[in-house]
DNA sequence: ACTTTATGTCAGCCTTGTTGACTTTCCAAG
DNA sequence: CTTGGAAAGTCAACAAGGCTGACATAAAGT
């Protein structure tokens, strides 16, 4: 229902290109905006009673999908600075989230881990995204989801894409 | 961990629920967060040598989307407060990118449009935009770009979605 | 011994969001 | 005509979370 409408008009070659009209990516350009928006509102909220940001949700997510992490894989991954990383993971120490571990091997790094409390936070930020996102996902089918996953792997930017999800494809 | 085990594995109904799998739902956050990251990387770059940030792109989209619209349904689809979008606006206005005409029938509201340079500035910025997605949706081809737009649409506040796309998907 | 790497920290700046208080302009209802 | 309230603008203050630059320390690597 969602357009597409006149798509193969013509009996040409089968191949029609009307998905890529101007008209269409604004209309994609557009939803990108809103969908994220809402992507994120239901940990926002979460976040506010915690006296926490996005910027911390960041870190605690990333810290629990590769628990011991270095400082510099997070800093790589989340593409900000140093200083800006440190600010949030040290009020997270701080108040007993996460916990940072001398590494044994190269003492210089430190091991990231959610504690107890971390864990607890995670939990309840990632549930609240994942049920916007199941229910998105529920709504739209295993088809539409195929493809929202591959176009929004071509959006990343390609290094990213090939670095990052060489690690995760492992499963099926 | 969290797997849910393999849902409905066995060859009950047909429906394959394994895309609910909180696994796949996390692919798909952390697919959001990059993608997005793509996505705004390429304006973000241009706003620099202007001396602009992402704010001013957005109140710059919707005024070359929608001219003559007012400031206070520009605040509506933002979702900013009036102050944070004014500071913008008056920068706006006083480079000489958006002119503000004081309202005919009602002549407190202030309707906006962008001027020449403003357009331009648009184009600049909506091109680098279309670009990067016009690659995504090509090589992701129709019937995902179809399943990525239903995806979005629903994971959008549920009011956005009905209210905005009511006017919009009036042209086919 | 010297250099490089990993991390942490201090200081300061910018953008962009927030609240609260207040004014001006103007329409419309009493 | 007066007055209430909506629309818009403005000022001030503040916070989050980016940034740069400079510097400190410890541990590796050469």
């Amino acid at each position: 229902m969602a357009e597409r409408g006149a798509a193969q008009s013509s009996a040409s070659s089968g191949e029609s290109l009307l998905f890529l009209t101007d008209e269409q990516l604004r209309r994609g350009i557009e939803a990108m905006f809103f969908a994220y928006r809402g992507f994120t509102a239901d940990p926002d909220r979460i976040l506010e009673n915690h006296a926490y940001g996005r910027a911390h949700h960041r870190a605690i997510h990333f810290i629990n999908r590769s628990p011991g992490t270095t400082v510099n894989n997070l800093l790589a991954i989340l593409g900000v600075t140093k200083q800006s990383l440190n600010r949030v993971l040290r009020t997270l120490v701080e108040d007993g989230l996460v916990e940072s571990r001398v590494g044994t091997r190269d003492k210089r790094e430190r091991h990231l881990y959610l504690t107890e409390q971390g864990i607890s936070l995670e939990r309840e930020l990632s549930e609240a995204q994942r049920t916007r996102m199941r229910a998105a996902y529920r709504a739209a089918g295993p088809d539409a989801v195929a493809g929202f996953r591959t176009v929004l792997e071509q959006m990343m930017d390609p290094e990213l894409r090939h670095h990052y999800f060489s690690n995760t494809e492992g499963g099926a």
